[in-house]
RNA sequence: GGGGCAUUAGCUCAGUCGGUUAGAGCAGCGGACUCAUAAUCCGUCGGUCGCGGGUUCAAGUCCCGCAUGCCCUACCA
């Protein structure tokens, strides 16, 4: 058994051939955001990400380019895929390509464990191939043909008749463990969520499953199989091990006994390989399955997927390029209600960094700290007698943090950013009725005027805090103008289960200045 | 063919176990205020809950049918 407090994160692993597309990027950005608040709350979080290298697709593109696979690996994962993450600071503990050596090891020592005890044999894998594309073809590049082939199936790409060829492969007996996989859902109703994945994943399990082949012989690019080196592993089954093998699996018993089980971030798309295949490996291999496997949506542009074919493919640095980091961050973790598609055009985004992030958060923080320099010498003011709307803001920033973790907890990102932000609309409301530059003018008030801005920025102490997994880059810049790096010490180790307790920033603390957090960005943002 | 999801205000979305007058943000309109990034705050306008049936004292919510869109149906976040 893990330990109680593990919370050990993991996104796909990049297929390197890809182009880094703003859907790369919200599912790190979804994985950062929960990795990091799990870490401020205090719990043993590891967050994995990588790359899967394997597979026909990637050997052929790297033949053109005239290098060997593992050159043409290694060039994208330093021109594409690791520039990404910096692009949007993602704070991965490890990246793991299916290339390393631990990988390939790990897949051996599974693979030979599930052979050696009987969940592997050696069958016929019959199946449509193409002379042109010289391989054998799923069926969603399968089409019926048209004119001189009509009635036959032919190659979506070659339009040319398909043959049926049969190949000697391996087969995993997955069939076996579907009434153990049902058992699974029905018993551990968040296994798969949100509840939408789970029935789809449900009906497709009752219609019987087939056993897995896990064997190519038609190329080499690939992790061999430890029995038979002619053969090499299915990328699938080769990628989805990823997860056990870059904590120690089969190498160190102690780190991976630490981390594991883990909770799984995937697209919708491959949530059957997450939800059924993986588990149904890891129950053979006599592993405890993953805690939960949570299915993200999609980002639609203009109402459709976005896709590179229909030209709204969209890089993450164009937008970070304009609104910054923080900004991609937010945006996407706000805007969409996580586990379903969400809209993202660049009107939507523009308005709400202006309303929101702008004219919300970075201008309340101007405000308040504009207030505590010019009426107490940049100096954290103390609290006197607190009255009804001081306790009403308290009240609320234990409750906002409060909700915030449970709707971390249940995955639930969207929930947790607007349960927080009722403190930043809370607080700007707040010091527009309490007027402290009225009461600025009124010596007799001076205690008055100290006790609303102490709350005021204490109020901003606490969402520094609550939005640093968000918004890393605008909370370092605020945590330090408020003077709390110097008393509190860094941001990143601030507790996030102890952010809505009150009176935390000593009063006297110095303060400094603070550039604008999110800058207005003028008019021609629209694309 | 089989299956999942969605359809609610101009836009993006909430709406729990069926229960009072269907909510929020943005946009629009009117006002207040000046500490602040022309910002903030208050008020206000705005809905045939996709369509048609059914169950019920009561339906956005449950059931049946239909329409439209997206997705899965064994190698794209």
């Amino acid at each position: 058994m893990a330990n109680p407090s593990s919370f050990y994160l993991t996104t796909p692993i990049f297929y390197v051939n890809d182009a880094p597309h703003i859907g790369h990027a919200y599912t790190e950005v979804a994985a950062d955001v929960l990795a990091r608040w799990h870490r401020q709350a205090g719990d043993d979080a590891w967050f994995l990400t990588g790359t899967d290298e394997h597979g026909q697709k990637i050997l052929r593109t790297a033949t053109a380019n005239g290098v060997a696979p593992k050159e043409w690996a290694d060039r994208l994962v330093e021109s594409a895929w690791k520039p990404l993450l910096d692009t949007i600071d993602i704070s991965n503990d490890d990246f793991i390509r299916t290339t390393d050596a631990r990988h390939e090891e790990g897949v051996a020592k599974f693979l030979q464990k599930l052979h050696d005890d009987g969940h592997v044999y050696a069958g016929e894998f019959e199946a449509l191939y193409c002379v042109g594309c010289e391989e054998f073809k799923p069926k969603s590049e399968i089409v019926d043909g048209t004119g001189e082939f009509a009635g036959e199936k032919v190659c979506a790409i070659h339009s040319k008749p398909l043959e049926l060829l049969q190949e000697k492969n391996y087969f995993f007996k997955m069939s076996a463990f579907q009434d153990r996989l049902l058992a699974l859902y029905e018993e551990r109703p968040d296994f798969v969520q949100p509840a939408s994945a789970r029935n789809e994943v449900i009906a497709f399990v009752q219609q019987g499953l087939e056993d897995l082949s896990i064997s190519r012989t038609s190329f080499d690019w690939g992790i061999p199989i430890p029995w038979d080196s002619s053969h090499v592993t299915y990328v699938w089954f080769d990628a989805l091990l990823n997860y056990v093998t870059a904590i120690g699996y089969g190498q160190d018993d102690a780190e991976f006994a630490r981390r594991w089980p883990a909770n799984h971030l995937v697209g919708k798309d491959i949530l059957r390989f997450h939800a059924v295949i993986w588990p149904a490996m890891l129950m053979a291999a006599g592993l405890e399955v993953p805690n939960h496997v949570f299915a993200h949506g999609w980002l639609l542009v203009g109402g459709e997927k976005m896709s590179k074919s229909k030209l709204t493919g969209i890089a993450p640095n164009e937008i970070t390029d304009t609104f910054g980091s923080d900004a991609f961050r937010y945006y996407f973790m706000r805007a969409i209600s996580f586990g379903h598609d969400g809209s993202f055009s660049w009107e939507d985004l523009s308005a709400r960094y202006q309303a929101e992030l702008a004219n919300g958060f970075g201008n309340l923080a101007s405000r308040v700290l504009a207030m505590n320099a010019k009426y107490f010498e940049g100096r954290v003011p103390e609290t006197h007698d607190e009255r009804p709307a001081d306790a009403a803001i308290r009240e609320l920033a234990a409750r906002a943090a409060a909700t915030a973790d449970e709707r971390i907890s249940a995955f639930a990102i969207h929930e947790a950013i607007a349960a927080v932000w009722e403190l930043v609309d809370a607080l700007n409301g707040y010091i527009t009725e309490q007027e402290p530059w009225a009461l600025a003018k009124d010596p007799e008030q001076r205690d008055r005027l100290s006790t609303v801005l102490a709350t005021a920025t204490e109020g901003l102490r606490a969402l520094a805090v609550l939005l640093s997994p968000v918004i890393p880059r605008a909370t370092a810049k605020l945590w330090t103008a408020l003077g709390a790096e110097a008393a509190l010490g860094a941001l990143a180790d601030q507790p996030i289960r102890d952010a809505g307790s009150w009176g935390l920033l000593p009063a006297g603390t110095e303060q400094g200045q603070l550039a604008a957090l999110f800058p207005r960005i003028e008019t021609d943002t629209e694309k």
